[in-house]
DNA sequence: ATTAACTTTGTGGAAATCCACAAAAGGATG
DNA sequence: CATCCTTTTGTGGATTTCCACAAAGTTAAT
């Protein structure tokens, strides 16, 4: 192994002949990585690579279960904190041989990551050494990318704004636009909104892009910040189940920001999923209603994210507005509320309880903590009182709507 | 008994007078009526009378059962056909003992009646004679009463039509028109609103009339026609389940309306239950409301009568206006939709039903004329492809609210 | 014609629901 | 504090629902 001052002084004309050079001198197979874990380089004419790094050349980003392995493991925690390599063992679950890596810094962030696979041979410490002063020498190549993405970013960034507020009006204009900054088509497709409890910090928000960008359960199309707000246009990768993958995504991305970065209370929502790029701005009013639903019925809605999930909620400030006016006074529900006050009681809340739970005795008088035959004799008092036949379905859903349109008053 | 030629000759202070000399030419008790069976005057000194008269003179009409007995043994309809006496047997299960009555005529028509209890003695055919002249002599009196009630029944319908525009503003003003106008106050009222195939005539006005004034389910306190409708301001009698009563009322009247007057297709509906004469026109409103919905919506609603059981209905106008702005795409019932049409399935419609019968499975099975498993099958089956919780109440009324909207829709 | 995918109907047993009745507890009223 | 009314909880058994599996029938496409 070479031992000069400085292997790296020459020039290259890439980052991949750049990897071949490091490739050579350290006899081991190489890839570099941006932040983000996207495939940057790797070096060719390598004999074995495990099957991590052959998912990872494949499909051009480290596959997300390696980098949860990686997470769990402590390398990239590690690979943050230090400029020093670190060597991380095998982890045969995910495909993963032995192997070093070092962090590519420019002052105080890692813009990248150079692994050095140990196929044949295990790194000495001089190896190592090296593989840090590449990472210095990687640093202005990387960094040129960096640039070169930043303006296209800039561009994307105003189309995104543009599409959000609907200032793009004709399907064909927008998809020419699409075209033209190699944002891929996607045929389904929705906006998703994370609302932070602060102001989103650039600190925040490099974490916040780094979950994003090497997330693979759905396919991010467009992304940007707006105070509180993180909106992103995410495509599904199924055509079947569309509802259910964003729902995963959701709940992972929220799982993932507080395991790794400790930030707690992520509010989420996303509008409808359509196939037309003119209903973007749509699909992003919708997600903002149901985070503005989600604050006002906090309980009840909070394994909600998607608009159409948010089901009879979606037309409440306009029933709302009508109830104002004093229309749809309810005298069952009314009835059932001067009972309550009267006798103390809580009928009002067992029929909400009980809609709630699909009408089933058990988990209806489970959630109250009463005897299920406690639950039975109300249900026929609240028949007798309300004067409504409980089995009437078209009545029921009046009263469960008039008594949440109540709460919804009450919060103003 | 005197056979003079008119044996009614004198003048007669007043309509008892004229029943007292009456009871006295045929040694019975005497009752006369008008045509809606509310008493007009009766004997006195009689001895004995049968539980029947006693109820009539009390409640100062007859009884609704006593009248409906009358109806169905034939004697009314006798009465109302020919202007000779009628022999009526006992009804004991109604109190009434056996009698002779006869109508009172005013050119074509019936304005009253006059009944001869046979207690002590079984009338003469001689005695039936004197009975037809006094019907005779006493139209004038009877007519007289009509004329008087009729200026008050002037005055008496522009205030309810005014009640029913909304033009008295105050609770005080209307409090003290009711009691000039002898109008009885009520705890509780509705506006009841009866909508008939063809224009009211003059003819179909008088049996609906008679129907109402003769009713005791229900206190009437005013009642009008416009077109198709007859409008009515009724007070139930009880406070505790004033709905059944007025849904009672309701169906009795349509039954009585087809088997009396052969009159089928009477639609009917009524307001809100209020306890303040100002909201008269609401009810009013409401009531017309029933009425426009039970139009679009024939099967579903046909046992419906009132605003408040209209449920869901309610808001149908509101949100079929956003509808049509592009609102509420539920994308769930697109896709059942889609399904459907595809598939020569009936996705939709087995949802409905079921969410009509309250999600209870037999019921539903039973209404579609599938097996049991086959709706379950079915039910499975829609989750799947509306990507949807079938225990998620909040999702189901969605979707059911969007179907029956849908039908709403089509049906412009 | 022959698949393959989807739909309907049947069967049986575990689980749950429903209902009537009864006992006990709690609260308001005089 | 005795009493009445309402509410809660318990028990047991008839009935219904739920579910998994199997078989047979339908439909659309190769």
């Amino acid at each position: 192994m070479s031992h000069y001052d400085d292997p790296f002084r020459g020039n290259f004309d890439s980052l991949e002949e750049f990897a071949d050079h490091i490739s050579e001198l350290l006899q081991c197979p190489i890839t570099i990585e941006d932040a983000n874990h996207r495939l940057i380089a790797y070096s060719a004419h390598d004999d074995y690579t495990d099957p991590a790094r052959t998912a990872t050349i494949i499909s051009r980003r480290v596959p997300e279960k390696v980098i949860n392995s990686l997470w769990k493991q402590g390398a990239i925690p590690a690979l943050l904190r230090s400029r020093e390599p670190v060597r991380v063992a095998a982890i045969s679950e995910v495909g993963l041989g032995s192997r070093v890596a070092v962090s590519i810094w420019k002052n105080d962030e890692v813009i990248g990551f150079i692994w050095a696979l140990e196929t044949d041979r295990t790194l000495s410490k001089e190896d190592m050494e090296l593989l840090k002063k590449a990472a210095k020498a990687a640093k202005n190549k990387v960094l040129q990318l960096y640039m070169r993405k930043n303006k296209k970013e800039e561009r994307v960034q105003e189309l995104f704004w543009k599409l959000l507020t609907g200032h793009m009006t004709t399907e064909e204009e927008i998809k020419e636009s699409f075209a033209t900054m190699q944002i891929p088509a996607a045929p389904l497709f929705s906006v998703i909104v994370f609302r932070f409890a602060t102001e989103i910090t650039r600190e925040i928000e490099k974490q916040i892009s780094y979950l994003l960008q090497t997330t693979q359960q759905i396919q991010l199309l467009l992304y940007t910040t707006d105070r509180n707000d993180v909106i992103l246009l995410a495509a599904p990768k199924s055509m079947n189940q569309p509802l259910k993958e964003l729902h995963m995504f959701i709940e992972s991305f929220a799982l993932k920001m507080k395991e790794r970065f400790h930030i707690n209370s992520v509010q989420s929502g996303f509008g409808s999923i359509y196939e037309t790029y003119t209903s973007i701005e749509k699909s992003y009013q919708e997600a903002l209603t149901v985070l503005k639903m989600k604050e006002k019925f906090p309980e009840q809605i909070c394994s909600i994210y998607g608009y159409q999930q948010l089901g009879i909620y979606q037309f409440f400030d306009l029933l709302l507005k009508k109830k104002r006016q004093g229309e749809f006074i309810n005298p069952s529900l009314t009835k059932l509320q001067a009972y309550d006050q009267k006798h103390h009681s809580d009928l009002v809340k067992t029929f909400e309880v009980f809609f709630d739970h699909d009408s089933n005795v058990n988990e209806t008088a489970k959630a109250l903590n009463i005897h299920p035959n406690t639950l039975s004799y109300r249900l026929k008092r609240i028949a007798e009182i309300a004067e409504m036949d409980l089995h009437d379905m078209n009545q029921k859903v009046k009263l469960y709507i008039d008594i949440k349109l109540a709460k919804y008053e009450a919060l103003h």
